[in-house]
RNA sequence: GUGGAUGUAGCGUAGUUGGUUAACGCGUCAGUUUGUGGCACUGAAGACCGUGGGUUCGAGUCCCAUCUUCCACCCCA
């Protein structure tokens, strides 16, 4: 036997019918806020991620499926999907497409860490990306897609967190102030601290350490030292959301993990299982990073493994089961049962029929177990007469019916 | 990467201080029932007891390693 690797999940049909009901109510929401799907691949090369995602992040630094192919390239399986969407961005020349740019994706994602409650190795992502403004509106309209998102998931227990980390100006500015505050007291931290201190001392006030958390508290904050045109961004965005009566808290402990945010950064928490359903932010430099023209975009991206659990904590999903079972046994009756079942399938009826040449009692336990709605029944009398019986399964109604498709089909729609 | 728990048919479990053909329930298939399902009854299939070593006359049971699953740290969706 060889098992599934660790982290992977088989999505049986128990779940996956969940899922569908999911994406469907998904779609339906992105397609009315006029975003459009994009795919890209599931391997890129490596080096996409390490610019685009950042060298000193966790995620690069030792989450990454990274191999070399055949032919000596180093090549990654993606840990997240913006990077790859904004390299088809550029290489596909969509800045001349009408800006700005509106993008969703629904892809499988791939980080080699240990696995524990909502975390997978492979894991999926519907995201959403709006490329080429600047402007708070877009922040607030991916807020409001976020929100409706929920609204039609019919998931009321959602905590929206806030903050703006800046731009790479005012974000330099605060950093030299953090680093003459910690390293005040530099000798108290933990080492991971003293080791982040040099490379990426805003991490420093991520960490759980208890002794750390105390010195942290007086910290200087991120949002308190905004330059003006980040500030009043925020503002605007933070005045918009409090229009429409969108919840939120400001969280200045929201650093991200991903060194391309910039600004605005959010993270929607479930209540019962404080885990991040969905999360993102602006990226004003990472087209730019990337080779393309300077444009900034804003995003997020909702775990569906995730979305998937509290989306059914909240509704009773039922899975399809066929309006008709076709019974028959013999030649004759093989052959109208399979002209009946194809007829009815392209009417939009979800018909199942004997696949196994089983007997008549097999047949019954079959269409039982399965649920089939209605049952009809064609024997050697049906085929003489014409007539059979179609029967309600679960009131046990039997009614005569001509066997005839287009009779058949009133009879379900009825 | 670190730490803890776990592993017996598809699923849920039993398996006594190591002792012959590993048991039960659910599920699956067939039959009782070529003309009406759910119930009941009968029967069948299905497990080299996660994997690989070791101890022993003998290992599902003891030891070691490894993998899986679950949880925590880190980090994230």
């Amino acid at each position: 036997m060889i098992q599934k690797l660790k982290g992977t999940k088989d999505l049986l049909p128990d779940q996956s019918y969940k899922w569908q009901i999911l994406e469907k109510k998904l779609n339906k929401v992105l397609e009315n806020y006029n975003f459009k799907e994009i795919r890209v691949p599931v391997f890129e090369y490596t080096e996409l991620f390490q610019r685009g995602v950042g060298e000193t992040t966790d995620v690069v630094q030792k989450e990454m499926y990274t191999f070399e192919d055949k032919g000596g390239r180093s090549i990654t399986l993606r840990p997240e999907g913006t990077a790859g969407v904004i390299r088809a961005y550029i290489e596909n020349g969509m800045s001349s497409l009408p800006s700005p740019t509106k993008l969703w994706y629904n892809m499988g994602m791939y980080r080699y860490e240990n696995v524990q409650k909502g975390r997978l190795r492979e894991f999926h992502q519907i995201g959403a990306e709006i490329i080429g403004t600047e402007s708070y509106l877009a922040d607030v309209e991916i807020i409001l897609l976020a929100n409706s998102i929920f609204d039609a998931l019919n998931i009321p227990k959602i905590k929206l967190n806030l903050n703006s980390i800046g731009c790479p100006k005012c974000r330099e500015k605060y950093q030299k102030i953090l680093k003459e505050f910690i390293g005040k007291n530099l000798n108290n931290y933990c080492d991971t601290c003293k080791s982040r201190f040099e490379k990426n001392p805003m991490r420093i006030l991520d960490c759980k350490e208890s002794k750390c958390k105390e010195l942290n508290a007086n910290a200087p904050k991120m949002i308190d030292y905004l330059c003006d045109d980040c500030k009043e961004h925020f503002e605007n965005v933070k005045r918009m959301l409090r229009e429409f009566c969108i919840d939120f808290k400001i969280d200045t402990n929201i650093v991200r993990g991903l060194d391309y945010y910039t600004k605005t950064v959010f993270e929607y928490i479930d209540e019962n299982t404080g885990l991040a359903i969905l999360a993102g932010g602006r990226y004003d430099g990472l087209v730019n990073q990337l080779g393309g023209q300077s444009t900034p975009a804003i995003g997020f991206a909702t775990g569906v493994e995730r979305l998937v659990e509290v989306f059914e904590q909240y509704n009773n999903l039922d899975d399809k089961i066929p309006d008709l079972y076709i019974l028959s046994s013999g030649m004759e009756e093989n052959k109208k049962a399979i002209e009946i079942s194809e007829y009815l399938r392209k009417q939009n009826h979800i018909v199942e029929k004997d696949l196994c040449d089983r007997s008549f009692n097999a047949q019954m336990k079959y269409a039982n177990k399965v649920r089939a709605k209605n049952l009809l029944v064609i024997g050697e009398n049906e085929i003489k007469t014409g007539l059979a019986k179609i029967k309600n399964m679960t009131t046990g109604d039997e009614k005569e019916i001509k066997l005839d498709c287009s009779q058949i089909h009133n009879y379900l729609m009825a």
